[in-house]
DNA sequence: ATGGATTGTATAAAGATTTTATAAAGAATT
DNA sequence: AATTCTTTATAAAATCTTTATACAATCCAT
């Protein structure tokens, strides 16, 4: 375990990658690079770097997705670099928990100080995209749902809503903002599939579904997500 | 009560000045003032704020100082905004604690994306506002109270009702008005509701309600909430 | 201070609403 | 065409709200 901090250089540009490799290393950086927005993904899931530095104009994917993606469950301060220099992609980026953005072409020497100044803000956090709640294991990023180590098969709209559930843990969720958030804005009213919906997570995830532990219900309001520790 | 983020500036140019001024509190802020080094770090020491905007280029000291001086103690977010563009300033301010620098002149939607940004990163938005009101918690937007710690299952009746007192900690609620605030306006005449929901109420949150601490009856009037502390 | 009137509390059954369980019909996917 | 998933429907169970009644405390005029 070394204390240097290891820094995912997202870019599609290797001359860009070759000059933030020798910058980065230069200055007593760990470095690791994905060349495509795929790669950076996985690369982060399988070890998640203490910050990731971001090229939004990758061949694969949107920049912009790709910090949404990483925004779902990595925590970690992200830097953008962009030729892009409008307000608008400035401001989503940002919007979307980019940490900073830097418009390319950039002064290394400023972009090493935004590193510190990001690392320095950085809370070591747990940061991984495994969630744990007693037997039940949640991973975010391969949308796998394990119970006692079994992978359970979830619909994509059970998965949906189980998603949503364990990134609010302990909140109360309403009935209208679950099923607006799963169904659309449309299907406020439809209090009903919400309610068979629950029914059937619980019966896959719960050790008794007759008495949940972790799905709770907030009679005429919503429901709950508990950890059982 | 209100839980605007409040934000500083400290800055010489009246222009500037009032260009923040507007842009910020039409985004929801509360904005205070300062025109010199000196006033700006007595601001902040009397009322932190959540965030500090600070010019480099003060009459009185250079901003260098004063980002040094505010760093001393002062641990929330501050951004420089300054015409002064060199690599080292920026670089400077950065590694003496700044979380961001913007050169003058700089786009107001950027400028309230970085500042949104770094309230995100100084978690002032993010952590849900717990009240404490001695053993008993109320989490607002949880939706969660805990007596010793201990959840409490409220039905949403009784949740409404109570999340109206602890709003308006001390101040007498008539009958009327919060008959009209959990009932609705055509429930004003309907005293009774309110005598079996204060007393359900009192059985759930009070250490003994027979004589109880934090729902005070005002006889002939209404309730009144109080801490016990 | 006493007694009657008002205001407040305690309790629980009746009524209404909400939630769960179950399953069949309809869509979408493979 | 078969399978899986989502929507709709219905009945039963659980929970919550309303209503009713009895009793206690407080207020106020005598």
């Amino acid at each position: 375990m070394s204390n240097k901090a290891d820094i995912l250089i997202i870019d599609d540009e290797a001359q860009i990658r070759k000059l933030l490799e020798i910058t980065l290393e230069s200055n007593d950086y760990l470095v690791s690079q994905a060349v495509t927005a795929k790669e950076g993904l996985i690369k982060v899931a399988n070890h998640p770097p203490d910050l990731v530095l971001l090229d939004l104009g990758l061949p694969d994917e949107s920049g912009h997705t790709v910090l949404q993606k990483l925004r779902e469950w990595y925590t970690g301060p992200i830097i953008i670099l962009s030729v892009l220099s409008s307000e608008e992609d400035i401001v989503k980026a940002l919007d979307n928990g980019a940490n900073d953005y830097l418009v390319k072409p950039f002064r290394t020497g400023e972009l090493v100080a935004r590193i510190r100044s990001a690392l320095r803000g950085a809370h070591i956090e747990s940061n991984t995209p495994v969630l744990n709640f007693g037997t039940l294991q949640v991973d975010l990023v391969a949308r796998i749902v394990k119970k006692n180590n079994e992978i359970l098969k979830l619909t994509a709209t059970e998965y949906t809503l189980l998603s949503l559930f364990v990134k609010n843990e302990g909140k109360v969720l309403t009935h209208q903002y679950l099923l607006r958030e799963v169904w659309g804005p449309g299907y406020i009213n439809q209090l009903q599939y919400l309610r068979v919906f629950i029914a059937q997570l619980r019966k896959k995830i719960e050790k008794d579904p007759n008495r949940p532990e972790h799905i709770i219900t907030e009679s005429g309001v919503g429901y709950r997500f508990t950890s059982t520790e």
